[in-house]
DNA sequence: GTCTATACACGGATAGAC
DNA sequence: GTCTATCCGTGTATAGAC
């Protein structure tokens, strides 16, 4: 086990505060604070702001990274990967409502700020999409995987939104019920020959 | 017809870049260049940032309402009505790929900000859930209507997060398409008597 | 109502001592 | 590797002339 350096302590502090605060409104102060390091010694690790950025977001991926992993090998099923995945909402419901999804909150920040490091944020979404999808894939919806992959992403998304605005955990934990109710009909519609319902169609 | 007075000028200016660039980023000379008065001219009409703000989220909650008052009158019945905003989504969608809602990112970044304008802005997300559940019950299904209602919120937030992350039209088309079907059997199941199957339960 | 000039705090970033 | 001191741009906000 590596000791952890001032560095991945300033990375930690930041992934923190831009989520808390957002990229933006965290300041060199803000973080130098929380590590209780000087401004200055901060320019050691990192020159610019957008290169702090770059490593909270590098963090986060290696972080989700493993996250999916560790549901890979809990799931029996690819449905209960999916519910896995899911129940994030609810693991993480407490931030969620004061500062909503990390994910789909730094991506929007960083569309407004046209910032360059917004292909490498998205990344972020898009390893969680490649994961559904190949879940989906795996549970016999092959053609529409990648479809109901986005759907899901989406729905999380807009709970998380509303979760956030509304203050409302319960309105989280009725969405999460739903969505869970959706994936068993998907589930059972593949056992048996596709049936034709409340499915994704095209 | 009231002339429109550079007061007027400025919370529409604002109110764009607020949506373009955040609230936080937007900065008095940003609105003064578009507004083209000098900065000094502006703290005749706002003494603060905030008082801004106010007056764009006003200004936002007069043009909602106004639209939902023609939609009102337009809509044949209150699925037409509810099909009318799942369909913002398409009219906006060039905005909605580079900026996001604005009204889920608004309110997002309040929230990071830990700004006293959140609950003014979140009445913004009220406005259309109240009017979404007044549809959803006058199509018989008033038990869950404002479930409902919240269904329909949350599913356009997530979509315009991620149609802004991908920058996807096709998925914003598909995710509508797909609304509109659910919406379909809901409205068919509520000329027969109440059905059981993917209807919203609790 | 609109302008210029300006105060002042804070942000990112650098230089150089220890 | 960490510190202090400092530069400089920008941001909000004010004073006061026109």
């Amino acid at each position: 086990m590596k000791a952890r350096t001032t560095r991945d302590h300033i990375v930690e502090a930041a992934d923190h505060l831009f989520y808390q605060r957002g990229f933006d409104h965290t300041s060199f102060t803000d973080i130098a604070d929380v590590v209780q390091i000087s401004r200055g010694n901060f320019y050691y690790h990192f020159k610019t702001k957008d290169e702090i950025l770059d490593a909270v977001i590098g963090k986060r991926l290696a972080d989700r990274r493993e996250m999916l992993v560790q549901w890979e090998l809990e799931g029996e099923s690819p449905a209960d990967r999916i519910r896995s995945f899911i129940n994030i909402l609810i693991v993480n419901k407490e931030k969620i409502k004061r500062y909503g999804c990390p994910i789909g909150t730094l991506s929007a920040e960083l569309a407004k700020l046209n910032h360059s490091a917004q292909n490498e944020a998205n990344r972020l979404f898009t390893l969680f999409r490649t994961w559904l999808r190949r879940q989906f894939s795996l549970l016999g919806r092959k053609a529409d995987a990648d479809a109901l992959a986005m759907h899901v992403l989406a729905h999380s998304q807009g709970v998380a939104t509303l979760a956030n605005a509304f203050n409302d955990e319960k309105f989280i934990k009725k969405e999460v019920k739903q969505i869970g109710s959706w994936l068993a009909e998907i589930e059972c519609q593949n056992t048996e020959p596709q049936s034709q319902s409340a499915a994704l169609k095209n």
